[in-house]
DNA sequence: ATCAGGCATTGACCTAGGTCAAATTTTTAT
DNA sequence: ATAAAAATTTGACCTAGGTCAATGCCTGAT
């Protein structure tokens, strides 16, 4: 089940030196954070931390797969972002006042992450440029995405939505794809594009029947 | 009519290194940025550039009032924020590969803005760390702005939002404010908060009607 | 003062998509 | 294999908010 599943102290630095925000760290550096990291395992359904909690760490995804979203009142949620081992997350907060994790944040699957503390990693930065450099244009993709999203949400209906995403899920080659193997539960697509699961399945049921699929 | 104006050079130099992305800058690199600015001056509803257009610059709203919009193929469009003199825009793109400006800007009233060479600019946050924790900071404060308003999009419906809206209109000593300038034309409000000018109309009739106005 | 061209409001209507509930399929556990 | 639980689909219905069109309201120009 474990796809990028990183077991080892060996695999762990791989795969942390291998993501943007740390790879441009000297070796010292980077160990002196691996120290002070924690290693935390989650079960299917089990939350990292809720929204509203004190920020003060950083985490990386070894291996599973998690949910970030938002809850209303009203018991509602949805789906901001889904995390793919060796992404992280909750990173853009470091540099708030007294920040507060905006989403929560639950396993969909059995998952390991690895937390780091902000303010080290804050401190370890201070010391290089060339680390900033990686935070500022990871930073920078993340914004455009979510200018992005904001517009796909207020500018597009349900249908286009849909499209788009099953779009994005085509690989790039072979653009005439037959199948597209969905990566993730219908219900959590549904909810990372704003719509109810029953009208997911109607516009899934429309397009099967009119155009191709 | 113009508040922040900054008309002469010794203005102009206040108003840029007040600005977070600017004030860390030692005087001499500033000096360097000032020289190959250039100074742009908007009549109302000229754009300043389109959606699409190659981004090799960034801006800082020097007076007047801008806003930034998507536009959708049906010939809709959302703003997705409106600018005041003494912000910066279009600072989010400079990291990205072979950027394209995700909105194109219009002015709302007669404008002037200041013009910044991207690649001038990251060459000189190259030199100083500091100078990137001012990035750092104001990237993450819109990431969290960006999260905050697709939460308030899809977990919130119209009125909801317009009172949102509104509360944060009032400048927070007065809580129990009597009457709220509105600092925007309707439309502009209803276009961000992402509903048609008549839905704004009704709901504020609405709310006139039956609560506290 | 008067008129024209925009905003803003109001009304009548309509539709995309939500809600609730039942039926079906898929998954999981025994 | 079979039962129980969960996810998905389908159907009937409803409502928030969009669309279109008419009307009133300013503001600035003649």
């Amino acid at each position: 089940m474990e796809t990028l599943a990183a077991t080892s102290d060996e695999n762990i630095r791989k795969v942390v030196s291998a993501c943007v925000l740390f790879k441009q760290l000297p070796a010292e550096e980077l160990d002196g954070l691996l120290a002070h990291s924690k290693i935390i395992s989650l079960n299917e359904g089990e939350y990292l931390f809720q929204q509203g909690d004190k920020a003060k760490k950083l985490f990386l995804l070894l291996g599973g797969e998690l949910k970030l979203a938002a809850g209303s009142p009203s018991g509602q949620e949805k789906i901001l972002h889904i995390v793919q081992p060796g992404q992280t997350f909750a990173e853009a907060l470091m540099f708030l006042e007294a920040p507060t994790y905006p989403v929560n944040v639950m396993a969909l699957a059995p998952s390991r992450v690895i937390s780091f503390s902000a303010k080290k990693y804050k401190t370890i930065l201070k010391g290089s440029v060339k680390a900033c450099f990686g935070v500022m244009s990871s930073y920078s993709v993340r914004i455009r995405q979510l200018v992005d999203e904001i517009e796909v949400l207020t500018l597009h209906n349900a249908t286009f939505r849909v499209i788009h995403y099953l779009l994005k899920e085509i690989p790039s080659h072979q653009h005439d794809a037959i199948s597209v193997k969905l990566s993730a539960p219908k219900n959590a697509i549904a909810s990372r594009l704003a719509i109810t699961p029953e009208t997911l399945s109607r516009i899934l049921a429309k397009l099967k029947h009119e155009k191709i699929i």
